[in-house]
DNA sequence: ATGTTGCATCGACAGACATCAATGCAACCC
DNA sequence: GGGTTGCATTGATGTCTGTCGATGCAACAT
């Protein structure tokens, strides 16, 4: 998975300075699917915003014109992409946010400061 | 759309701290959107990390086992997420990385370092 | 003008996905 | 025990999406 390759020479995949190589790109790309859609960035964002850090899935389902069990589909595709985890307590089940995936995704999407992205010289004819 | 919105109070979205409005939520998925699938990330990396900032189609297509018509629809897509931009220079289409879409994604899924995500306070029965 | 090359667009099709109603299952309450 | 509530799973269905071959169009070469 991509939250566990702590291993050799694999720390983070770099997107914006080394070119991806298949493999990576596939495990990235199922965490930004779980992200491409409006109904799972409203969960997570409702999720992660929330004081204490977990909230219970009956909080969440009204906040919705949708049926539980999409709901319920949605949190599952969250959770499979990592972003965010889950436990039964009681009759309950509460959702909190793995900051360790939006960490990684937020250092993949940042460009290095000291010797950033190339910066594309001024095209010829672009200045117009 | 969500890269020119710097007009009153609505900076930035804020993904992990506050609760995303439905119209924030489709506007940012379709962002996400064009990352989830791994052909376009490695586009957005090969793009990316090119010395010289532009990447001409002709170097882009020969990488993939695609057909030529498939590369260039997946450029456009990343094109209308407003991840990359294009310009024709004669006989050949330079494609760049627009750092600002990816600074704005990065700063979304960065936790602000103050007074972060509560930090769900240890479950009553997740001792084990 | 004619041919060639680089890239975008079109139309079609198979596979993936979001959604729902129905059902299953665990925990609680009586 | 039986009933109820909270959530997950299943099966079905309509829509979206990734892919291709065929075609169109712009720029260059001869």
């Amino acid at each position: 998975m991509l939250g566990q390759d702590g291993a050799a020479g694999d720390c983070c995949p770099a997107l914006l300075t080394t070119p991806l190589d298949e493999g990576q790109a596939l495990e990235l790309a199922k965490v930004f699917k779980a992200l491409g859609d409006p109904v799972r960035l409203r969960l997570l964002s409702m999720i992660a915003s929330r004081a204490g850090g977990e909230v219970c899935v009956c909080d969440l389902t009204p906040a919705f014109d949708l049926s539980q069990p999409t709901i319920s589909h949605h949190l599952k595709l969250l959770r499979q992409a990592g972003l965010i985890d889950c436990e039964r307590r009681g009759t309950w089940v509460y959702y909190w946010l793995v900051p360790e995936m939006t960490d990684r995704l937020a250092a993949l999407l940042t460009r290095p400061s000291g010797d950033p992205l190339p910066g594309r010289t001024a095209p010829a004819g672009a200045a117009s």
